[in-house]
DNA sequence: CGGGCGGCCTGGAGGC
DNA sequence: TGCCTCCAGGCCGCCC
């Protein structure tokens, strides 16, 4: 579920609520996810130290603690990570807590187990195998048609395939991956080598528009995310394209049409993109 | 070498 | 009601 805004909002409504808060001990009960995780080292890492700030970097939570440590949590695509009074009942998938001073529990569910949870030196995070290769933040101000027109040199996929590749920018799911393209008119299924410095312009705008405008309305919500006080985002009334197949285009006379890009599925408006 | 697909997992929806 | 198939926000590895 989680694109960059989702685990932008997430960062958002935890921080002030955790910062400066002690984990105290660890609980696994599933370290069954994408990577098992290794409960030595994260205990090692984590356990008796402070939280001294929270980072995004792509669609990874980055929680920095005291004595260069930092604790990553990734949500896969049915992730949530959210905070409950220490004695609440567990949850059916929560897999992994973290017991915080001031009665608390940071608490990691993710249904499907595609989340990712381990911990590592803050001075080890940009050589670490997770995140060396990432692209472009597009909420820094990096992301400029120019940027993406150097990026795409040599491509030939679909500019769709292009925005969803994390090696070039991140962040950009299947859903804005959609909505930015249907904003910015272009055709989904168009070659990378065929986009003018001016879409790819505007391009850039919309991508960076439109993943604001989901952070101000608390992200997307299909099914399973929420904040970190459990608040499902809006966002999914504002969907444009995705989601709506057969449904009239918010913006011209067309339809949208489903079809499948690298195995995934593309909402799109026949009509007003080219 | 870069792009695309299958697989990882559970569960919800829809067809029959 | 049940059983089947398809589909889902991410990401990696393998294949061509």
């Amino acid at each position: 579920m989680p694109e960059l805004p989702e685990v932008e909002v997430l960062r958002l409504t935890l921080e002030p609520r955790i910062i400066g808060a002690r984990i105290e001990d660890i609980q696994v009960w599933n370290g069954d996810l994408r990577e098992p995780v290794d409960r030595r080292n994260l205990s090692r890492r984590v356990r008796g130290r402070s939280i001294v700030g929270l980072r995004r970097r792509s669609k990874y939570l980055w929680i920095d603690l005291e004595r260069d440590q930092t604790l990553v949590i990734h949500l896969g695509m049915s992730g949530r990570l959210t905070l409950a009074p220490a004695d609440a009942e567990r949850e059916i998938h929560e897999h992994v807590a973290f017991s915080l001073d001031s009665n608390r529990r940071l608490r990691f569910c993710d249904t499907r187990r595609f989340g990712l949870v381990f911990a590592l030196p803050t001075s080890e995070l940009d050589t670490d195998r997770h995140f060396a290769h990432l692209g472009v933040e597009p909420l820094n101000g990096e992301l400029t048609g120019e940027g993406l027109q150097e990026l795409a040199t040599g491509c030939r996929g679909p500019v769709k395939n292009f925005l969803m590749d994390a090696r070039r920018v991140v962040g950009v799911g299947n859903i804005y991956a959609c909505e930015a393209l249907h904003r910015a008119g272009i055709h989904p299924t168009r070659s990378v080598a065929r986009i003018s410095l001016q879409r790819w312009q505007q391009l850039a705008h919309r991508i960076v528009e439109t993943l604001h405008d989901a952070i101000a309305q608390g992200g997307t919500t299909l099914n399973d995310f929420s904040d970190a006080v459990g608040q499902a985002g809006y966002f999914k009334v504002s969907l444009a394209v995705y989601g709506r197949a057969g449904r009239p285009c918010q913006r011209c006379a067309g339809t949208v049409r489903r079809i499948v890009q690298a195995g995934r599925s593309t909402f799109y408006c026949p009509l007003c993109q080219h």
